[in-house]
DNA sequence: GTCTATACGATGATAGAC
DNA sequence: GTCTATCATCGTATAGAC
């Protein structure tokens, strides 16, 4: 791994640890191993170690998201697979997804407004189809900003478990199926309008 | 309303908007209208105020959780009570919640301890309540742990839901069915085994 | 209680030798 | 690329006049 790759990854932890604006480039560099000056040899400056952990996984999510949208499959489904998204980005690299989580709000003015525009559009392809589930009967009538906030929020706590636990497969799956059964019409014979 | 009243107000704003560690003195100081040194005259220090903070929230938390398991109702009753509860303490002090919920991590070591402590406490009696259910079989067959969690997350992007929306009462509602939707079971006619 | 003045440590970042 | 040395700034908090 290169010097680079090792502030980033070291950054991200400190970051999730501490957060943003506690964490100092003096800690940083004793993680690393090296005196805080030669930090600035690999990167320009710590705003911009925040917007790229930030920004990589906003496009891990805006990307999953674009590959699900074309899949041909129920809006359950389609759900099911968002979900499966976050536990997956969050699985891979748990530090990163706090920092995207907890200190966006630190990004300077002009990032700030990116980051909060790719949020917006993937909120937006996420509502877009719940409300397709809400039409052709598969979901319940909630606003889709509710059941995409209480979704969203309900799996932002999974980060830290523990991937190695043997359990954790079955805790995605029953922590899946929670969230799904929140927003899936229990299908009485067919009627489509069998929604509360 | 006192100046130190004031303070805390102005303070718990602050700090649930930009960071107990990214607001300083300097901009509280601002917002009450005073110079930086004439807050020390109303309050002991910066960590003083994020303690009070975050205590006052878990003492709320604590004592509803204590009214609601004096009560004799249902398990499922109780836990929509504790749903009722959050939502509750996060309209009445919006600001203070965000503070509680995101800003703890930065409270002193002894003042961390005991707040972890009383956190403790309150999940062991959520997912008592929880246990219960599960038990006489009114509630799904999770983790414990898994449906405490993704509740609790689940609830705690509601303190942006402007209270004075003439649809709060009814995203209360539905946020609330949709959670107690995830854990409950669904009757099969009174076999008490019929969670999957 | 509020002010002015200030102590003093920590911060992000740079200059320049090697 | 890494170091030593350093800068300018901002942080919390205190002292003492009014």
């Amino acid at each position: 791994m290169s010097r680079k790759q090792s502030i980033y990854q070291e950054a991200a932890r400190l970051f999730s640890e501490k957060g943003y604006a506690s964490a100092s480039m003096r800690d940083l560099a004793i993680r690393v191993g090296i005196e805080p000056s030669s930090l600035y040899s690999h990167i320009k400056s710590k705003d911009q170690i925040l917007k790229e952990i930030c920004f990589e996984c906003a496009h891990a999510f805006n990307e999953g998201l674009e590959r699900i949208e074309k899949v041909d499959s129920e809006p359950l489904q389609k759900i099911r697979a968002l979900i499966a998204l976050h536990l997956q980005i969050a699985e891979e690299d748990p530090s990163s997804i706090v920092v995207f989580n907890d200190e966006w709000k630190h990004l300077g003015e002009e990032s700030l407004q990116e980051f909060l525009t790719m949020r917006k559009s993937y909120e937006e392809g996420f509502k877009s189809i719940l409300r397709a589930g809400k039409e052709n009967g598969t979901i319940r009538n909630y606003s889709s900003g509710l059941m995409l906030n209480t979704i969203v929020s309900g799996l932002k706590w999974m980060h830290d478990i523990k991937s190695n636990r043997d359990d954790a497969m079955k805790l995605k799956n029953d922590l899946t199926d929670l969230l799904i059964h929140g927003i899936k019409c229990s299908s009485n014979k067919g009627k489509t309008n069998s929604c509360s």
